[in-house]
RNA sequence: UGGGAUAUAGCCAAGAGGUAAGGCAGCGGACUUUGACUCCGUCAUUCCGGUGGUUCGAAUCCACCUAUCCCAA
């Protein structure tokens, strides 16, 4: 009997995913991991469905960890002007990474998660594909998995509808079976990150809103507060809509514009790739910029560490620090920091 | 302190005797394992600068007051 160890956060989807591996004849137990003071639910939770299941959980104790990965990075990037995706660069840098080192130390076959999305062993290589169904894919948010972690990895909710999870555990009796889906960001209270960061790092760079015919207007709540293409929450009342379309870390301004900036190119630093050589120099790709956004044709060319994608149409512009995924059809190749100014991306590449 | 103009929700703004459009902003929700976008809903309980008057009835007409702006000195 192969022994999974299964990360369990106490939702709907791992608790339906520990229940169908042990369906499957695994021996299963469950991790929940503490990245944050927020996520003492999270932990409660868990305990919760462990106990329903009836599997062993550990509490893993990552706040330190997830505190210098993650949150400092988060609150670094915000503070620079740039917008940052903390859930992309958890999974390969913390979450995954230290469920595998708990399986292994605690002598487990593979790893599990609830998360949508399918890995398949093809010509001796673990590769990464969307999830059968389009509306709960994941594989953005995995992107920056590799062989170490996909080779052991098992996603049991890969081919499944949200509809088929939810009656499962609702025929289980889990109380969790109707939660609600997300929870935003996990390690910030009530959702307000730039309280957040202002509280415990610093406030941001202040400088003014600047108008789409270049007029100075009133001053902003700091740059920290926005993203390139937001348009709720600025406070200014042009008479229509208006746009970030551009934010100056070095000046403090926040250029607005009425329709949305669009881009034709977009730089990616750091690329990390699913496997090795997986994004071959010039092919044509699909390339997905946010993770409820759609999948647009591209060229993607090596350049160095980072990838130069050119888009086949403009597309919306996407704040600095996010994450562009690039995929072959339905198979993820790699992920990469989006950048918008070109001697930056080139700087880092 | 001569002449002219304007005063409608946080901002802009319709209205022109018959019982307050719309946009922006804001607020609430849906969506979402980041941030956004998007979508849906909501937003002047007879105070339409104030006080009187005309009228069955006024934000809309009249008078005066107040404030601001412009032009002359």
């Amino acid at each position: 009997m192969k022994k999974v160890l299964l990360a369990l956060s106490g939702g709907v989807d791992s608790s339906v995913a520990a229940e169908l591996l042990k369906r499957d004849g695994y021996y299963v137990e469950g991790v929940v991991m503490m990245m944050s003071p927020e996520h003492e639910k999270t932990v409660s939770a868990a305990k919760e469905s462990a106990l329903k299941l009836d599997i062993k959980l550990h509490i893993l104790d990552l706040r330190d960890i997830f505190k210098e990965t993650i949150i400092d990075y988060f609150a670094k990037e915000y503070l620079s002007g740039r917008t940052p995706n903390p859930c992309v660069r958890c999974n390969p840098s913390v979450k995954f990474r230290y469920l595998l080192k708990t399986a292994d130390s605690l002598g487990f076959d593979c790893i599990a998660t609830g998360h949508y999305a399918k890995i398949v062993f093809e010509n001796g290589i673990y590769k990464l594909f969307r999830a059968d169904s389009d509306a709960r894919d994941q594989s953005y948010m995995l992107a920056g998995l590799k062989q170490d972690v996909l080779s052991r990895l098992i996603c049991p909710l890969c081919g499944m509808e949200k509809q088929a999870v939810r009656k499962i555990a609702e025929d289980m009796g889990l109380p969790c079976h109707n939660a609600p889906d997300s929870q935003e960001n996990c390690f910030i209270p009530d959702n307000d990150y730039a309280s957040y960061i202002e509280q415990n790092y610093q406030a941001s760079k202040v400088g003014d809103f600047i108008s789409p015919d270049c007029e100075r207007l009133c001053p902003h709540k700091g740059i920290l507060h926005y993203t390139i293409g937001q348009r709720k929450g600025l406070g200014v009342a042009l008479g229509r809509p208006a746009y970030v379309s551009d934010i100056d870390a070095d000046s403090g301004e926040v250029r607005l514009s009425f329709e949305k900036a669009l881009v034709n190119e977009v730089w990616l630093s750091d690329f990390s790739e699913i496997y090795e050589n997986a994004l071959r120099d010039g092919d044509e790709y699909l390339c997905k910029l946010r993770s409820t956004g759609k999948l647009m044709p591209c060229v993607a060319h090596k350049c160095g560490d980072g990838v130069l994608i050119r888009l086949k149409s403009p597309t919306p512009k996407v704040s600095s620090g996010q994450a562009g995924v690039i995929y072959s059809g339905d198979e993820v190749i790699g992920v990469g920091a989006i950048e918008n100014n070109r001697s930056a991306a080139l700087g880092k590449i």
